[in-house]
DNA sequence: CTGTTAGCGCATTCAT
DNA sequence: ATGAATGCGCTAACAG
C-alpha cells in the first residue's frame, strides 16, 4: 500500500479510502489511486483487512455430502449469491457426522467469519457459532426448536400434494419410504403424507411408513421388505437418495410402472427424469433454497434485519411424470 | 491470547509455542497452556497468523460447474483430502466463463492462499496465479502446453479401450459426441477413439465424428443429426452431458439399446447406472483425481517435491453394462 | 477531503 | 526453555 500510496503521490491512509468506496475520496484521487494500484500489480491483503476492522467476506458453508446432488445444488445457489456480493464460500463436508461438524464451526469461528450455512446435524454447532456471535442460517432442516434462522422447503405442503396426485388416482394403499422423522424435513414430509390421507377421507395403514436408513441399499432392502409384505400400489419415497434404492427393487421385479406400481420422490434431482419412465417428483427448488439462505446471512451481517428469528419457506413444486398412474384393478 | 497467559501464568509468546507444534515448549508448560485455552474458549485467530506468518491454509478451488456431478465429485474428492490436512476449501464457481475466472483468482490472491486447484478455463488465469507466487494445479485439463501441475484422467487410454469395446462387438460405423478437442480433454478422448480405429484396422469415417457444444440441448440435436445423416450403429459420448442428450434422442426415437444401437459415455456419472439398460462407460475416478490434486498442491506447499514440473495421470477405467451389445446385421 | 497516529492478534527475532 | 520487543498490512480514530 506504501507503494501505492508514492505511486499517485498520496498517503496510505488515502490510498484505503480510494480504494474501497466507503469513506471520502476525491474522485480525482480516486481514479488516480486505482490507476496507480493497477499499474505495480497491488492486490489488497484480505488477511491484514479482515484482521484490523474486524470483519471477514468469507462465509463458512457446512453440508453432508457434496456427492449428493441436493447439497450440490444448494452449495452452487450459495455460492452464486454470495460471489455477486462479492463474498467467498468456505466449504465443508461435515459427512453428516457430529465430529466433523464441530471441528468445522471451530475452524470457522479460527477464521472470525461472520455468517455460517449450514445443514446441521446437532444442534450444537449453530449454537457454539451463535455464541460467539457468528450469524447462523440453518438450510434444508431444523433440529428441535432452534432460535436461530432458517430456510426450509415447504415439505408438509410438497407431500401433500404429491400424496394427494396419488390419491386422486385411485390408490388407497401408498407406501412411504423414509429414513428420519425427527429432523423437520422427514417430519414434514411425513405430515403431509397423513394429512392427504385424512383431507382425502382415506384411512392410513401405520405399517405403509416404511421407516428405513439414509443409503440407497438399505432402500432397497425396504422397498424389498415393503412389496412382500404389504399390498401397496404406489411408494413415495421421501428423497432423492432412497428413490433410487426403491427403483432398484421394482426394476429387479421387472413390474411395469406405472402399470403395476406407481412410483414417486420427493426431491427432484437430474436422473429422475432420464430414467424411463420418468420420475413424477416434487422439486424443492434446491438452488433457490441456497440463494435464499445466503441473501439471508449476508442481510444478517449487514444488520438489515429485525433480531427476531426468520423463518424462509422455499416453496415445493409437484412435477407430474410418467411414473405415477390409475391405481391397478 | 494475553487472556491464556494470564490464565497459565506465562507469556504471550509461549502461549503461542506451545498451542502450535513448532517451536519449543516444555511438555508441563504445553499442557497447562492448553488446558487454559480450553477453559476460557480461546480460538486462535486465523487471520492475524497469517498476516504475522505469511501463510495461510486456505486453498482455492476453481471450477465449472458444481451443478455437473464431475465437478462436484472433483471438489469433494478435493476437500476430503484438505481437510484431513486441516487446510480449508475456498470454492468458487467460474461457470467457465473467463472473466469470472479472472476475478476469482485475484481474489484468491486478496487471500494470499498459497495453492489453488483450478480447472482452467483461460492459459492467463494459472499464469498470472503462478506469477505471484502461488503454487497451481489443473485439473481435469491442460490449455495449450503450460508449464504447471496438472491432474489429468488417461483421456486416450480410456476412450481407446472404450473405442476397442465396440470394435470388438463388430461396430464399424461408430458416431462419437464431442464438444470440444483443444483442450488436453477433448483432443485425448478424441485421439484415444482414433487410435483404436488405427490398431483394428478399422477405416474411420471423419464424419462420424460429431461436434457440438457443451450442452444436453444441442447434444440432442447432434445426435439427431448424426442418426439421420449417417448409418452409425453406436454412439460415444464425450462426457456427462453430451450422454444426456444422446440418450434422450435414442429414447425419442424409441430405439432398442443395445439391440438397435449401442450407447457408451466418457465419465461414468450416478445416473448411467439407473437408466435401463445402464450405460457402458469410462469411469475416470473423480473423486480420486481431487484427491490427487489436494495432495499435489500440499506436497508443493510444503516444499515436499523436486522443481519440474508433474503430471499426474488418474487411469480410467471401463465399465461395461447394458446399453452396448453385438452390431445390429 | 486528506494526512498522522495507533493499534488489530499473532509469530518471530533476540535476549536471557 | 522462556520473556520482551518488533512488526506483518491494513483501517479507523483523530486532527487539520
Amino acid at each position: 500500500m506504501q507503494d501505492v500510496a508514492r505511486e499517485a503521490g498520496v498517503s496510505p491512509s488515502t490510498v484505503s479510502r480510494a480504494l474501497h468506496t466507503r469513506g471520502y475520496a476525491s474522485p480525482a484521487v480516486r481514479a488516480r489511486v486505482r490507476a496507480a494500484a493497477e499499474r505495480i500489480g497491488y492486490v489488497a491483503d484480505h488477511n491484514a483487512r479482515n484482521l484490523r476492522s474486524r470483519t471477514s467476506t468469507s462465509i463458512g458453508v457446512l453440508i453432508s455430502d457434496l456427492r449428493n446432488p441436493f447439497y450440490a445444488d444448494l452449495a452452487a445457489g450459495i455460492e452464486e449469491e454470495l460471489r455477486a456480493a462479492e463474498y467467498q464460500m468456505v466449504l465443508v463436508n461435515d459427512n453428516a457426522d457430529p465430529a466433523e461438524e464441530m471441528q468445522a464451526a471451530e475452524t470457522l469461528l479460527a477464521m472470525r467469519v461472520p455468517g455460517v450455512i449450514v445443514t446441521p446435524v446437532t444442534a450444537k454447532c449453530p449454537q457454539v457459532l451463535q455464541d460467539n456471535g457468528v450469524h447462523v442460517v440453518c438450510a434444508d432442516r431444523e433440529l428441535g426448536r432452534s432460535n436461530g434462522d432458517v430456510v426450509l422447503s415447504d415439505n408438509k405442503a410438497g407431500a401433500r400434494e404429491l400424496t394427494e396426485h396419488l390419491l386422486n388416482l385411485g390408490h388407497t394403499r401408498i407406501g412411504l419410504l423414509i429414513d428420519e422423522t425427527k429432523w423437520s424435513t422427514g417430519a414434514g414430509r411425513l405430515a403431509g403424507f397423513r394429512a392427504a390421507h385424512l383431507d382425502n377421507f382415506v384411512d392410513l395403514d401405520e405399517d405403509l411408513v416404511a421407516y428405513t436408513s439414509f443409503d440407497a441399499g438399505a432402500a432397497r432392502q425396504t422397498t424389498r421388505k415393503l412389496l412382500n409384505d404389504h399390498e401397496v400400489t404406489a411408494i413415495i419415497s421421501a428423497n432423492n437418495v432412497l428413490a433410487q434404492g426403491a427403483l432398484t427393487e421394482l426394476k429387479e421385479r421387472r413390474l411395469k410402472i406405472p402399470r403395476q406400481i406407481s412410483l414417486a420422490a420427493y426431491d427432484d434431482v437430474p436422473w429422475m427424469s432420464l430414467v424411463q419412465p420418468a420420475l413424477t417428483t416434487v422439486d424443492q427448488s434446491t438452488v433457490e433454497m441456497g440463494r435464499s439462505c445466503a441473501r439471508l446471512v449476508l442481510a444478517r451481517i449487514r444488520g438489515e434485519l429485525p433480531p427476531r428469528r426468520r423463518i424462509v419457506r422455499v416453496p415445493a413444486r409437484l412435477i407430474v411424470r410418467g411414473s405415477t398412474g390409475p391405481a391397478p384393478r
